[in-house]
DNA sequence: GTAATAGGTAACCTATTGGTTACATATGAA
DNA sequence: TTCATATGTAACCAATAGGTTACCTATTAC
């Protein structure tokens, strides 16, 4: 989960997955036509989000080929929607009751 | 949002996040009592989550007192609904018709 | 087979992060 | 007033992030 929140930390990495999510099967050097840095910096930008699962890559030839993961997103979401909505809400968390009981709150 | 996801993508941060949501009001030594590391450490911590909007804080005596602030997870959350689950169902984002603006695509 | 192309790896640099200790400040209590 | 308490600040340090250039590898095209 860290990972996946430190993938999204980043506009040009948010930006990334935009662009592959728009051309699925993209090729690093079509990413990297989007930006003004080296390809080489666009590569670790992808490696980041392919370890945090965001991206997914097929080595087809010489070319490799980008998809987007929806996966860590969808978990996090509803992670999300349970955790924090129910933080809202006002209600206890799991986390609250491991705190109390080594708290012996 | 980079700030958001930044402050988000440490699982000491989240914990932060619940034990003053769970505890409005809590002291910064409060939150010390849940963390091995340093006060200063943890004062760390509260300084990034205040700097993305997370927590808010307010001086009473020669106390801090902590609230969680769920706007920015909030806005997250309604940019995630709408941007990203349009990504999930394979929309054309904003973002999209600026980079094809931009490449003439 | 040779050259151009797409991608990967290594080594390096700077800034940021996340931690520390030491010291300073301000307030509540006795 | 004096002392303990709660927090804040400064200076430092190691590890990580994010960028660079230089070079290597593999595949396609001629």
């Amino acid at each position: 989960m860290d990972k996946v929140f430190q993938a999204l930390s980043s506009a040009p990495r948010r930006a990334i997955l935009d662009i592959v999510r728009d051309r699925p099967g993209s090729s690093v050097g079509h990413v990297c036509k989007f930006f003004d840095v080296s390809r080489i910096a666009v590569m670790k930008h992808l490696n980041v989000l392919e370890e945090a699962g965001l991206l997914i890559s097929e080595k087809k030839g010489r070319t490799r080929r980008l998809y987007f993961n929806s996966a860590p997103i969808q978990m996090i979401h509803e992670r999300w929607t349970s955790e924090y909505s129910a933080l809202w809400a006002g209600h206890l968390t799991e986390f609250k009751r491991q705190v109390e009981a080594k708290q012996g709150t």
